[in-house]
DNA sequence: AACAATAACAATAATCATTATCGTTTAAGG
DNA sequence: CCTTAAACGATAATGATTATTGTTATTGTT
């Protein structure tokens, strides 16, 4: 992969948004800074940068496909009132894709792993 | 909810296919028996039968949705090489969304947890 | 430093799954 | 049997993502 200063900009931009955006949502964020770049070409960075395993790719409510610069393992809790994506800490179901994988004899490569429901800050305003 | 030839049709179709298909997929295979559904009529059902817990909606790869018409807890498996998904036995992780509300307070209302992988169909052939 | 090769770009058209619209049909209660 | 609203079929619209095309920028090589 060669260098790209959009690809700089959108990993640098991501990195600094711990909510998980959306491609739409990184689009915005980074054209305040490069502001005649594509949105094409944000899909294609952030999926390339998926591939090389950079960022990690989460699928979100409704199909819609989210972004997480936190390459550690870990997994996820989505908001279904404000659809927020946080992060639910390895240590509460740790080695589970091994345990899987030990069980069944499958072999797992990578694993989605998201709860969803009413975070803290929805559950205050209701 | 009002009867309908339409649902149960789809609801039967679901039941008696296992391998958990796409809303495409069930269109296909419900036209065998009525012709002249509307895939507007499936899509429309199996999001009512998941929204009253007859069945379950998941997040397939590339952001396309799978219908499962398993309603016991259990997690799943898509394979990244023929799309398909299998499930995965609650035990493997029992009260796994349990633990995460109880560390972190968090109302984890449902939960879509997948693994991914090749399955040994897949594995076989190759 | 100039060059060629090609990866990445911007702009935009195309795709594909899903949802909305709308006029018609049908189930269910009075 | 009649009314009413839910469900239908057909199809247009939407929205996220991907593909295409012509252009620009990076990198390795003279």
């Amino acid at each position: 992969m060669r260098y790209s200063k959009q690809r700089e900009l959108i990993l640098f931009t991501l990195r600094e948004n711990l909510v998980h955006p959306t491609a739409d949502f990184v689009y915005s964020l980074v054209r305040q800074k490069c502001p005649n770049i594509s949105l094409a070409t944000v899909y294609r960075n952030l999926n390339q940068l998926a591939e090389s395993g950079d960022i990690i790719k989460i699928q979100g409510l409704d199909g819609s496909v989210h972004y997480d610069s936190n390459t550690h393992k870990h997994y996820h809790f989505i908001c279904t009132k404000c659809k927020k994506v946080y992060d639910i800490d390895y240590d509460i179901a740790p080695e589970l894709a091994q345990k899987v994988s030990d069980e069944t004899g499958l072999i797992v490569e990578e694993y989605d792993i998201s709860f969803k429901g009413i975070c803290h800050h929805c559950k205050k305003i209701n």
